[in-house]
DNA sequence: TTTAATTACGACTAATTTGGTCGTAGTTAA
DNA sequence: TTAACTACGACCAAATTAGTCGTAATTAAA
């Protein structure tokens, strides 16, 4: 339940991997594939989404490959996910290119849920990659103590933070 | 891509539908499919969940029903996830339950993926489902998590502009 | 005491989405 | 020419999500 798209991992690891590269130095697929196991293909579509981004540059034929082009910290996880996965758009009645939801019309939470979404973005869109990669461990945050009173409030143990 | 989960909708009409009603008074899962035209079973089911995770009271018999036994102004969003899909684990091995991934092990994205999963539960678990509710259109700034902390605690409502 | 309206819940099927593979073509250094 | 790459559409497989069915339990009212 509420997995995240597989794509999205191997962009972060193809990322990652990328980052501690010379400029100019090039990745290739098969090396991330044999270091980190993800299955070559998929790996390949996810950096030709990345490609297509600009986020990364990548140069054909023999000794070819893919390079960072872009800033990692100043690039927000928004960013890739539309990348590799599209906009984000949590329910069928936002941008309904499919037709739409067939509760539209008596549906009373379509404002909510435009609201949760745009929300969802402004969170991915405030969230670096860079950020992402390198943090280990728990960030201090001034809205730590807060959280705790709220969830403890809400009888829930705040999840333990190496 | 990146849609929530329906049962999540439905929950949310749900509570949206018996936030109106009287303190006392029931909600069959009838009256919400038909008024919003969603399949009765799911929807039943998705009460069910609630009522066992205590946000809602469930009344069995002829003229039982449901009726909202939480403030949903200081419900976060995170709970009824909770309840109605389960915990949010964005990855395969945040919850090894299931065996994992198969990546495990090479993996250089594991800290990332689980920094990202807590970023997204401290993201759901500041988010009340009243807040979601009310917002009709735009909030032009939405108020920080620590002012309606401070607010909660001294026992002020929020302004429930409907 | 029967009936009708309701919740409760497990098992099942259908639909959709996601994940992964294959085949083939294009590009380029050696 | 060949080998090592990227590029990309079509396809298949697996997993997840969505929805249905059957049946039981509970309770008010007839
Ligand atoms: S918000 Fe309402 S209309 Fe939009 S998809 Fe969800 S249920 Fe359908
Ligand atoms: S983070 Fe790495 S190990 Fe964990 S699920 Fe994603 S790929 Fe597998």
């Amino acid at each position: 339940m509420n997995k995240i798209n597989r794509k999205l991992e191997y962009a972060l690891i193809g990322l990652k991997h990328m980052r501690s590269k010379q400029p100019g130095e090039l990745t290739t697929v098969k090396e991330i594939a044999a270091t980190y196991g993800c299955p070559f293909e998929a790996t390949s579509k996810v950096m030709q989404s990345l490609a297509a981004g600009g986020l990364v540059r990548s140069e054909q034929g023999a000794h070819g490959g893919y390079q960072l082009v872009r800033d990692l910290n100043r690039l927000p996880l928004y960013e890739v996910l539309e990348m590799v996965v599209g906009p984000v758009e949590i329910a069928k009645c936002l941008h309904q290119v499919d037709g739409g939801c067939e509760l539209r019309g008596s549906c009373n939470v379509i404002s909510p849920i435009e609201n949760l979404n745009r929300k969802l973005i402004e969170f991915y869109r405030g969230l670096t990659v860079g950020e992402l990669l390198e943090g280990r461990g728990f960030v201090a945050k001034p809205q730590s103590l807060e959280l705790r009173d709220l969830a403890a409030h809400a009888g829930h143990e705040l999840a333990a933070v190496e």
